[in-house]
DNA sequence: TGACTTACTACTAAAATCATAGTAACTGAT
DNA sequence: ATCAGTTACTATGATTTTAGTAGTAAGTCA
């Protein structure tokens, strides 16, 4: 299904992720961890503050404190003051944040295929009601990502 | 941008995500870390075996053992005998392997939208020779996905 | 015979994670 | 005025995971 092999990379190691050529390292860097996903998941879900990750999640507050940290560092969420009096901010995605939502659902839809059975989470439009099925397409012809070979290649 | 909130998930932990009702909950149980993801990519790239993996990523072998273990007892890879004298195995991507590529190029895309600069790896069909520009969309509409309002249901 | 290859396992140190508890700065009800 | 409740955290220590190096088993090749 593939065929060149390139040396995209060197002496990776989970440190360095984000120096590496290859944009699929450098983007595990920041969410290449299941916390991570799971609380832009939620966030795509409209949650917003410390306490509805929290408990969403069950996470311990540390971690959740470093992640949405690190989060907020990366440019995926803001965070916004929504009160002086206590003071009080919420995690709002950027426009980095949003573009993530087809990760999310390309992740959904493989497990969709590869991992349902018994009662399992859908996504609908939710305007028309309509439940979305998401395919991976290559912009200019169209063609489902996974039918054809691929090239990876190295930078420069 | 995005409506409902739902109770979708009790009591995550790293543990029991695969026992999750989310599917993307569930299928990060397999690939919700950076070296799984790692490998996947590599996997599509052509590489089959333990050494090639381990030179690529520079992972510890433990590592390297576990995450090609898990793999493939959740059937992303299958190993197969290539050597009976000296036994030797690789590992392929089986069709379930292959159906995350489209889960790649989404963090791939995202990446070169919002972490590109300075040289980058990127996709090529290997028969045409044209850049891949990966996009989700939904297969009903073909509306790009981030576009519209989603809304998350829980199960049942 | 000895160097080399491949696919690992063993071991230990370092780092990350987990759960629980506690704190700061308030609000709102009695 | 006091006291429980809320929100957004930090502190702490036990447990687990990961990293890195070294070593091993079963061969091949010259």
């Amino acid at each position: 299904m593939i065929l060149v092999v390139s040396h995209y990379q060197k002496d990776i190691n989970m440190k360095n992720l984000s120096n590496q050529p290859c944009l699929i390292a450098r983007s595990l860097a920041l969410v290449g961890d299941a916390w991570s996903m799971l609380i832009m998941r939620d966030a795509h879900a409209g949650l917003t503050r410390f306490d509805e990750f929290r408990k969403s999640l069950g996470i311990a507050p540390t971690m959740l404190t470093a992640r949405l940290a690190a989060l907020t560092d990366e440019g995926l969420l803001e965070k916004r003051r929504y009160s002086d009096r206590p003071p009080r901010d919420e995690y709002v995605l950027t426009e980095a944040g949003r573009d993530f939502l087809p990760v999310l659902f390309a992740i959904g839809a493989w497990g969709r295929k590869h991992r349902s059975g018994g009662n399992v989470t859908r996504f609908f439009d939710a305007e028309t009601g309509t439940e979305i099925d998401p395919v991976t397409i290559d912009r200019e012809t169209g063609a489902p990502v996974g039918t054809r070979p691929i090239r990876i290649a190295a930078p420069e």
